[in-house]
Formats: structure tokens, sequence, C-alpha cells
DNA sequence: GTCTATACGCAGATAGAC
DNA sequence: GTCTATCTGCGTATAGAC
């Protein structure tokens, strides 16, 4: 689930990989609609826009997705997944400061891994838009679950928010820090950092 | 504060009959408008879904705005305002920490009055379908621009996220905090502390 | 200030040929 | 797997009566 589309394979023209010959289609919707929807959003994107941009027909585009809809929950699926299964892990464990800080590292890793942020972005920016959806309205949900884990029933108010800013802060650092100051790298680096810090803080 | 219409015509305009008779038809098209915006999302709300939740028709709407980007437009303008006079402000004073803090509690007390954060909220979820505006375009650079005088040349990447979380933490604490355990007063508190703790946080 | 009626376009989606 | 052609509906917006 990790290496999906290495990116440093810009020099190579051809396929000398095993299988994918046509470079598989229906990646490429999802890589198109991706980019479109998370610049646009997903109501202001039109079948025909994605379907203009991959040089192939709307009608097209209905062989490999049912709907329109079903376009965006397939780029949604993985993080669902990888939630799911974060929460099962924390739950499988004793409850312990240092379950708290690999949960935060997992989410980061998994989050800096491959393009993950962007599928974030997609999904932060269309909330509202595909809220109805149970996939989707689950996901705020599976969240407060997870930031549940970070605190104990007596602790104040000020530890929870700071507590819950930590996974915040892996995101935030993807759009509050201007792109031509800092490297992927060191966002991932310094994003860590403060998470842990934040899932350490206690009332001061 | 967010009162537009009593600009400075707090002079009886009509004698006789009151002007709350049809109760401003623009300010209720704006509240519900606000409230389908941010719920469903900018895009996905019809001019018809308003116009039937006023109890009107679509085209008594175009009496009272030319478009509908207008509508929301029209409730962007005050906190396009209060970032500029803000930003003007922060540059007139000389720097120094204690005027970071007071950035961080003007935007406090402005994002917790009256319902700005209803605005915030709508703002937040439909930055993609308005970013074509002007207006709406130039405010992730206004909110650049006032966290950029939260930093120092010399600072830490990590001092510089820590600080600009700052600013993040008076938004997260809206939806973060799930509704039913915290009073609205209690997140103005908790988060314009927590704000305040970051804005002056250091390496460590 | 609000209505009815309507123009006009583009949206999502389907059928069936190749 | 992709095409052309087409259906159906709703979107924004306008004209003009009351």
């Amino acid at each position: 689930m990790s290496e999906r589309t290495s990116t440093e394979s810009a020099f190579a023209p051809e396929p000398a990989n095993e299988d994918e010959r046509p470079r598989d289609t229906r990646a490429r919707i999802q890589e198109i609609a991706l980019r479109l929807f998370t610049e646009q959003g997903y109501e202001a994107t039109s079948l025909r826009e994605i379907a203009e941009a991959l040089g192939v027909t709307k009608a097209a585009l209905y062989y490999h997705f049912k709907t329109k809809e079903d376009i965006a929950l397939s780029m949604v699926a993985d993080r669902v997944a990888f939630m799911d299964d974060l929460i099962d892990w924390v739950r499988s464990q004793p409850p312990s400061q240092e379950v708290r800080r690999e949960v935060v590292r997992r989410y980061a890793d998994w989050l800096h891994n491959d393009r993950q942020h962007d599928v974030m972005r997609f999904m932060e920016r269309n909330q509202t838009a595909l809220k109805d959806h149970p996939q989707m309205g689950q996901m705020r949900t599976k969240m407060l679950t997870l930031v549940s884990f970070f605190t104990d029933p007596g602790d104040s108010l000020t530890v929870r928010l700071k507590r819950t800013m930590a996974l915040f802060s892996l995101h935030a650092v993807w759009f509050m820090l201007p792109d031509d100051q800092v490297t992927e790298a060191e966002r991932a680096d310094v994003s860590l950092k403060v998470a842990l810090e934040l899932i350490d803080s206690s009332d001061s």
C-alpha cells in the first residue's frame, strides 16, 4: 500500500515494470480526479473536465466507475481502512503514554507516506460535499475516537485540546508553511516533533 | 460589529412604520444561506433551496443580491476587513512578544464575538469553491502575513510551526471538542489559553 | 418586493455501435 | 474500452406582471 507511484520514475519512458501496460486508466482517473477535486472542489468539478483532462469522453469514465461519487469514494477507502486498523490496534494495547506516542508516529508515517496528504487535503476540503455518504460521515467520528485515547478521564480541557492538536499539527504543516521555504522531509520532521511534544503535554 | 446595515444610517429613515416588519429580508437570506452553505457546501446549495427555506421564490433573491456569489461574498466582507485592520495594527506597532500576544487576543475576541465562528466555518469549508474570487483568494495570504509576524528571522522551523498553530487552536476548538461536552465560554477560554502558550513557545 | 414564466446551458447518466 | 448520441433534470439568471 506504500509503493504505488514511484515519483522518481520520471526518466523511464518504457514500462519496464511487470504488468501495467496501458498505465491502468482507472488509476489515471483517480489521479486526475483527486487533483481537480482538491483544486476546485468536488461539486465544481464535472465529469466532462475529468474526461477532457484524461483525453477521453465522459462515457468512458462510466466503464471504470459506476458514478461520480464512486470515483471520490475509491480514494477515501484507504484512509478509512487505515483509521479502523489504527483504532483496533490501540484497543488491543494496554493504555500507556508510549502507546499514544506510537499512535502519533504511525499516523504521521502513514500520512507522509506516498501521497496520502493529497488525499487528506481532498477530504478536508470536500467534507461537506461528501458528508452524506456513510464512509465519509464516519471519518469525523473515527478521528474523535482516536483522540479520545489521548486523554485520561481526569484530564483538564486544556490538556485535551493540546493533545488533540497533536494530530492536527501533522495536517497543518502542509498548508500553513509556504511550499517554497521548506522541503517535504522537513515538514514530516518538524510536524512529528511538534506532535510528540503536544501529545506529551500536561497542565502548565 | 457585524452590523453592516447600520453603518451610520441610524437616523430613522421612515418615521411612521418600523422597517422591521419584513424583518429585513436581506439579512434573513444571509442567515439561511450561511447555514446551508456551511452544512451542504456552496456549490451543493441551490438558490431554490434558499428561497424555499425563506418562503419566497428564486426570483425574489435577485432583488436583494445580484448573483449567488454575491450572497456568499456579502458575508465574507467583515472578515476580510478585520484581517486587514489587524495586519495594519501589527505593522504600526514596534515588534515585541507582547504585540504577538495581543494579536492572538484580538483574533480570539473577534472570533468568539457574535457568530463569527459560523462565518469562519463557512469560509473554511468553501475555500475551494470561492477561491477564484479575489476577496477569498487573499485570505490565505492575509493569514500567512499575520503569522509571519509571530516569528523572528532566526527562529527554527519547530518554533514557526508551533506559533502558527496558535491561531489554529482558536479554530480547532470549535470542531475538535464535541459540542455536548463543553460550553462556548469554555471553548473560548481554553483555546485562548492554549493559543497564548503556543505563541510563547520556543525551542525545547 | 415578490410573483409567474421562461431562456439557456450543463450536469450526471445510459444505450448501443465499434 | 472507448466512442457518439441522447435523455432528463436542475442549475443560474432574466423579463415583466402585480
